[in-house]
DNA sequence: GATGAATGAGCGTTCATTCAT
DNA sequence: AATGAATGAACGCTCATTCAT
């Protein structure tokens, strides 16, 4: 069970790396997160984030020169800062375990990550839904997301799979149930908010009897 | 983008005339789907339209008068006829059988749904695009597939229940892994095209272990 | 004395090749050259050509996708098309002739050409103006002069030296005294119009006499 | 762009206000004529200036109270001090020869115009292309130099005229071939610099045997 | 005095929608 | 029914100008 869990840290040092960013331009950046979500990014006019963020529209322009680019600097620190670092130091926890069981791993990657989908409902939101209607988006995720799960999430599968701790699929198989499990999660927040509290164990365990060994 | 015309107004003037719709209606329909599918529905112009359809941009608007008319008819169909009818159909072959297993149920549901999740990409993949964007794709769909589920599913969810072949959990979280599990099928096929034969077998089997009792 | 002359003839060819441009259409063009020989290009508004020419702001970019796109509509006719005519013209009148003095030259060049510039001021003004200010302009408009000078003009002026008709300067300079010469009477203009029939004979003899030889 | 205040207004209290300029605002006036130079007013920045002078955007604003104040603080101590101690050092220096012949005349203007023009090419580009274009600079501009040609340059060619040593013309037309001439020589210089030494003897000999009496 | 973040009017441009043909 | 030229509201974006620091 990963507590030394760091969205939170992650989050920090992401922020950190943007600089210091005025507060108005934070203000614009939050404004843009919380509309693209509500509305979707082509639904959303540059007007609506300046009333949203009490700037004039001009300011929205003062750091990010195309719309296009603040949906960038909305999705950059998830996509190459939040994930990553996510992703890495859930390895460094779970990868160096000697005996570690199907549950463990699933736990694992399911309870931080439920929280994290929690925190971060509309990021995600965002991320998923331009991720369906454009391309330049999925040429940015996909590079940065990939090797991540394949140098960090796949591995520890094989090892799994090698104990016969894990069924003997396809890794990318296996994290398709996982992602879309949770997926359905994210979906399902757009409907009504959930305190997440009380799915953890239930996909948990779906996650872990539908990976469990024939 | 939404005016005064919601989509369910629109909605209902497109099930009022539908049933003879002329070739040049139908090739806008298909221009639009397409279109839809690859950019967003925000992103397409009725002019993009026109000239998939090899119609004049008039044309586009003989029968349906707003963008937001045409996105409800391309929808409409599938969402009030054809997710009915299989639904239906589903309830009508599978409740009626005596002994019914969960292996009976999970193949059920999911062959049928995988070969129409693959013949239907399209539109599913508008709407579900649309339903996280647009509150009023929504609130026109959940009143459509939620009473569907409720009488249709969670009957047969119930009775597997008493029997023991199905794990005691919510009716909806059920459908929810269900459906997401399917879902991360149609996500994966924005990526890359696969022959959904291949899923079928291992989707079936992660469900129905995910599913069984414990 | 070429009287010959084809300015309206090489416009109506100009025009021709155009096809048939709308009537809407030919007042954009039409309003745009009238706004930028009155204020220049970039003090023009779209909003400004769409009122003067009687139409929508939409109609404006119908056929020509950019403000820049009406500038070259606008210019391209003359540069491209009225402007090589007419020195085509004037080369193949002049150029035969056995016996050419000084005189024929000059009033040749320079009669015609008043008109010219008396008729064509507005679309001459912008010209020289963007000329000034635009590379763009001036990398469109130098390849297509300067070669109609070197083929039609210059050998002409190298004749006229070997006969002793024409003083042995280099035949650019010998150009720009001519063009130099008529460009005054274009800003002269600027400032109050002024019937071109009082000029002609003052400045032929002006030019016939500067570029005599010693 | 041109507002309430006019050129004018803004020439009146620029003048009120130069004589110590200082040197933040000199690199500002001359970052400001290079641009336009280069680009023409309405195509540069403030900030473009701000960034060539190597001040803050507000800087450029201290003294210039607008943008068009700026144009007059670059054109007006050229138009309202050099041109007319120009003509006037030239009038008490040609004006008062007893015996003035046309080539002294002649040599007199142009050998130092050239000199002048090729020191003041910006300006005089500026000058001119604005002149064109703003009906504001040539109101400012006309009755600052026309009473100077008035009464400077056309007495000593009416002396001309009466000594037979100048063709009998109106002073306004022969005034315009001068200009005209040398103005030929600026826009030249647009193409490609030149050393103005070369053209000096050249364009005496043009103008002094076109204004040549019969 | 100097700065540069902030402003907002107004620009060029797009595009859903209309309508004369 | 079908066309496509025309419309104009509204978009993303620019930039002269202001002002708190």
């Amino acid at each position: 069970m990963v507590k030394e869990m760091t969205i939170q840290d992650a989050f920090q040092s992401v922020m950190a790396t943007r600089g210091d960013v005025p507060p108005k331009q934070q203000r614009v950046l939050a404004a843009s997160l919380v509309l693209f979500a509500e509305q979707g990014f082509s639904n959303t006019t540059t007007k609506q984030i300046a009333a949203r963020a009490g700037v004039a529209e001009g300011t929205v322009y003062r750091r990010y020169k195309t719309k296009d680019e603040l949906l960038a600097a909305v999705l950059a620190p998830f996509v190459s800062g939040v994930l990553p670092s996510l992703i890495g130091d859930f390895a460094n926890n779970i990868v160096k375990r000697d005996y570690l069981t199907r549950h463990d791993l699933i736990a694992a990657v399911i309870q931080d990550r439920l929280h994290f989908i929690q925190e971060n409902r509309d990021v995600l939101q965002v991320l998923l839904t331009e991720f369906l209607v454009r391309s330049d988006v999925r040429e940015q995720l996909i590079p940065q997301v990939m090797p991540l799960l394949q140098h960090n999430l796949y591995p520890v599968l094989d090892r799994l799979k090698t104990n016969g701790e894990l069924i003997d699929w396809p890794d990318d198989r296996i994290a398709q149930f996982m992602i879309g499990t949770m997926m359905s999660q994210l979906v399902r927040g757009v409907l009504a908010d959930e305190e997440v509290e009380s799915v953890g164990p239930i996909m948990i365990a779906f996650i872990e009897k539908g990976l469990a060994p024939e």
